[in-house]
DNA sequence: GAACGCATTTGACGCAAATCAATCAGGCAA
DNA sequence: TTGCCTGATTGATTTGCGTCAAATGCGTTC
């Protein structure tokens, strides 16, 4: 009923489309949601950790696809399972409903950036966001971590590989941020950078 | 503790920021759902019409704000009045988890729109979408209503005034939409427009 | 029906980001 | 160490959409 699996990095472990008969619970891991159009073009519409659920369509069809970025750990539940769950503990609803209003929140956050934000504003507020969730780890925490790639975060931020790369080395002449490391960033200036995200 | 009330056309009835103590059910009218940046620029999130329910976030302000398009009327509960309905009502729980699943499946296609789509593709879609929402009333539903304002339109599609106007009439040059009044659209072409679309 | 006001359309031009194209840097195997 | 492969950066150029500006159409009031 409740089957715990690993998803190597890289491997497809929901297929937009696919009939949503399951749902899940990440235990450990970062995974890219994702939709696509047919020819090829992306839009990651989020980045699934640790405690994060998925799969929670109404429909009967998964709405996107989730690919691990690095090896995720996964709880896995049929839906049968879940309905069963959720009348035998009225709290899981309660919680559910509370996850999907923060979504809700996010989503529509991401929908101002990507419809209205300029590209540095973009990846101003991505970094920012960043620190924000792994506020949690580090003391400092103007260590930002980025476990994705370029791509990645240019399908996040509806932009392209380059236009990152160069907003990002932009961000670092103006001294608002340090690059150590592709994957490692350092926010020098907070209020700087958030003066460059939309001011919001 | 429910009220029902009127807000005439153009009449902001939820402020973004705000203290969010109050939750909100549509039952007629259709109100603009909407987050800004404070240089003004705009994001429209939705259109809220009949039915719809608002104001289900977690955090203590509202994360939007909602202006009526055409005179809304609603019915407004207190939060605390919310919380006793859902205790006593399990049933109610449910239904707002399946409306905001709903809701989130919505904000990831229009993320993939945002951010990843043409303006004729964004146009395109919009005017399928609202066909589809509208399907219940008229039977031909080749007729699309547009109660909201080309501003709006630009506002909702991450676009400007002028360049939803542009790719209106250049659908309609290529015969795929008749536009006999700014807020009346014809699908002529159905097949061809979803083609347009970015065939999803 | 004349005159005003607002929304929409149309036109000319500019620019931010995309595209096309090298180049560079780091990890890994031989 | 050398060479390769993949991802990131940097540079040159193009372009879709935004900006600025003017014209048109339509509903409303006088």
């Amino acid at each position: 009923m409740a089957v715990t699996s690993t998803a190597e990095q890289g491997r497809t472990f929901i297929d937009e489309g696919d009939p949503a008969d399951h749902f899940f619970n990440i235990t450990s891991g970062t995974a890219r949601l994702f939709k696509s159009l047919p020819d090829g073009r992306r839009q990651i519409t989020g980045f699934a950790g640790r405690g994060h659920f998925l799969g929670l369509a109404v429909s009967n069809s998964y709405a996107f696809s989730a690919e691990a970025i690095e090896p995720v750990q996964y709880c896995r539940f049929s839906r049968a399972k879940l309905r069963m769950m959720l009348d035998d503990f009225p709290a899981l609803e309660k919680r559910l409903l509370d996850v999907a209003s923060n979504e809700l929140v996010a989503a529509q956050e991401q929908m101002l950036l990507l419809g209205r934000k300029t590209a540095r504003e973009r990846v101003a507020s991505f970094l920012l966001a960043r620190r924000l969730e792994s506020a949690a780890c580090v003391s400092p925490a103007v260590h930002v971590h980025l476990p994705m790639t370029r791509s990645d975060i240019a399908d996040y931020l509806g932009l392209t590989i380059e236009t990152v790369s160069r907003t990002l080395t932009g961000l670092k002449a103006d001294k608002l941020i340090g690059i150590p490391h592709p994957s490692e960033i350092i926010i020098l200036n907070h209020q700087g950078l958030t003066a460059q995200a939309g001011g919001h």
